[in-house]
DNA sequence: CGGCAT
DNA sequence: CGTAT
DNA sequence: GCCG
């Protein structure tokens, strides 16, 4: 939260603050130079040519001089990871000198604006500048944590078209593959034009956060309220403003941002006015916002459910333990509550690769030919999860039924997974069950995702021993039969307004009317589907998901259109 | 004014 | 109603 | 709350 004050015009009003100098002239720089005076090495190793080209235009736009040799740079950026190749590449007396970053500090940094801080991309942990020398723009600002550095993302098979013979992406029980070399592309980033999140590219980081900070806490507002609609065009808003590749100085900037009306925009006007949302700072003084915010964060406690709470006096964590010893709740609630502090900590990337390889050798034990990707915030490049999502199937379509139960239970078995809030099926309806409710009438075609794949939400312990950190983690295990598996990928890697989007999108598309031909398809994460005749579409990539779908693909960490 | 992901 | 993205 |  608490940002320096970097160049932002910023006409505060009011109280103190020295009034705002006229030093500005940096009118012709269309892009943040924000490596202004840096020299910078590059490291080729591991590095395609085009990968190698895209960094060096980048970095140089931004004002940097690029040096050929490690030893005259401010900063070294490399896609190196493991630390005895990195030391082939440079002395690691001489690296301690100066930053190391990974590339990805380039691509978050061009598309943020400015130097994000250098603590979180270290290329070799610990490695940091001994004495703090020239590196004038990049101020390390590190705020706290986030160890790891993002590195490209491990996926499971591979595309498919590497080998010819077998139709079967994964060799044998190996998985975690690359996906691609180069990853994003960030150049000439585009302005936000698009109604659909799934039709812009999103980074992770926005020149806008405490902008886009403010108007979350009023969507958040109006979810625990209940006014979903009213949530959901806040969600838009910010979502189109976070593909918004400047700082906003103006209105004038947003005016004609789709999703951004009369209501956003007056809020805009107010913090660029003030450099704060009164209805914004009114909410999250106000109890009630604090009260049900908290009691949301208990697993299995949505925002009807904490309502209701309030209205009966129980306003934070420690008077609902109180109100659920007195007999109260279910049995999920209670083990939500026993373990709720430590799902309170978030997942740095390291740990979540490595619970994630624990399930991949419990499926190799149990199955061969398994395969995984992990999707979720982690997919799309977050330095902390705050859980994993795993997604998994067999090479030979079929053979992954009944793979949930036996891979649980051989987990549990293990002491791995240590609590099961949920295990549904396909074909089987969550309702209708358990309790007397007569739900007698269910949609004729509920699919979604949550009745027609194979899923366990668990609740997983990876010991210091074993390089984990002692505590419980919330763990999604998603099987998805061989052919929807891509599918099932795009559908778990969101972010949520993407992947609303994509439906929404999907759906203009398919939907008759619209003379577009050739088109005609339902999308959701058990499949693609030919409306025409109602044939399954199999895709073996995820670009190919998007093709079908009309869309220009956008790489994981490119739909992060949430805050 | 109806729709807003599944 | 909750969960998931 | 915004859009077609």
């Amino acid at each position: 939260m608490s940002k320096r004050p970097p160049l932002l015009p910023d006409p505060s009003s009011s109280t103190d603050r020295r009034p705002p100098p006229p030093k500005r002239p940096r009118l012709q720089a269309q892009v943040p130079q924000f490596l202004a005076g840096t020299t910078v090495h590059i490291v080729p190793a591991k590095l395609s040519d085009s990968a190698l080209a895209h960094l060096c235009c980048l970095a140089e736009s931004h004002g940097a001089r690029l040096v050929p040799i490690p030893q005259r740079a401010d900063v070294v950026l490399t896609a190196v990871s493991a630390p005895k190749r990195l030391e082939r590449h440079l002395p690691l007396s001489e690296a301690g000198k100066r930053w190391v970053l990974s590339t990805q500090w380039l691509e978050d940094s061009a598309a943020l604006g400015e130097g994000r801080p250098c603590e979180e991309y270290l290329a070799l942990k610990g490695l940091r500048p001994a004495s703090r020398a020239g590196t004038p723009a990049l101020t390390t600002s590190a705020p706290s944590t986030a160890p790891s550095t993002p590195a490209p993302e491990p996926v499971s098979p591979k595309p498919a078209n590497a080998k010819p013979p077998p139709p079967a992406p994964g060799t044998s029980g190996r998985t975690t593959n690359d996906e691609e070399i180069p990853l994003n592309f960030t150049t000439p980033w585009p302005l936000p034009n698009s109604r659909y999140a799934c039709k812009r590219r999103t980074p992770l980081y926005t020149p806008n956060e405490e902008l886009l900070r403010s108007l979350a806490v009023i969507m958040r507002s109006r979810e625990l309220e209940g006014e979903d609609r009213s949530a959901l065009s806040y969600a838009r808003g910010i979502s189109v403003l976070k593909a918004y590749p400047r700082r906003i100085t103006s209105v004038s900037q947003i005016h004609s941002l789709p999703g951004v009306g009369p209501k956003i925009t007056s809020l805009v006007a107010q913090y660029l006015d003030t450099s704060a949302i009164p209805e914004s700072s009114t909410i999250l003084a106000s109890a009630r916002f604090q009260a049900l915010e908290e009691l949301t964060k208990v697993h299995s406690v949505g925002s009807t459910t904490a309502r209701a709470l309030y209205a009966r006096g129980v306003t934070n964590v420690h008077e609902m333990r109180e109100w659920v010893a007195m007999g109260n709740g279910g049995e999920v609630l209670r083990m939500a509550l026993e373990i709720h502090e430590d799902l309170m900590i978030r997942i740095p990337r390291a740990e979540v690769e490595l619970i994630a390889a624990r399930v991949q050798k419990a499926l190799d034990a149990v199955l061969p030919g398994c395969m995984h990707t992990i999707c979720g915030g982690h997919r799309r490049g977050k330095p902390t999860s705050g859980d994993v999502d795993i997604i998994f199937t067999h090479r030979e379509q079929g053979k992954e039924q009944g793979l949930v139960e036996k891979l649980v239970n051989y987990l549990s078995n293990d002491g791995f997974i240590t609590h099961i809030f949920g295990v549904m099926h396909p074909g089987h309806n969550p309702f209708s069950s358990s309790s007397h409710t007569r739900s007698k009438v269910r949609p004729a075609h509920p699919s979604s995702h949550f009745d027609t794949l194979s899923k366990a939400l668990v609740v997983c312990l990876l010991p210091p021993s074993e390089g984990g950190a002692g505590l419980h983690r919330r763990v999604d295990l998603i099987c998805a039969p061989r052919d929807v598996y891509w599918c099932a990928v795009v559908g778990w890697s969101g972010s949520k307004q993407f992947e609303r989007d994509l439906r929404l999108w999907a759906k203009q598309e398919i939907l008759p009317a619209h003379g577009r031909l050739g088109r005609g398809i339902k999308f959701d994460s058990s499949g693609l589907t030919r409306l025409r005749d109602t044939q399954p579409i199999y895709v073996d990539s995820e670009k190919q998901v998007f093709e079908l779908l009309g869309l220009e693909y956008v790489p994981p960490r490119l739909r992060n259109a949430d805050m």
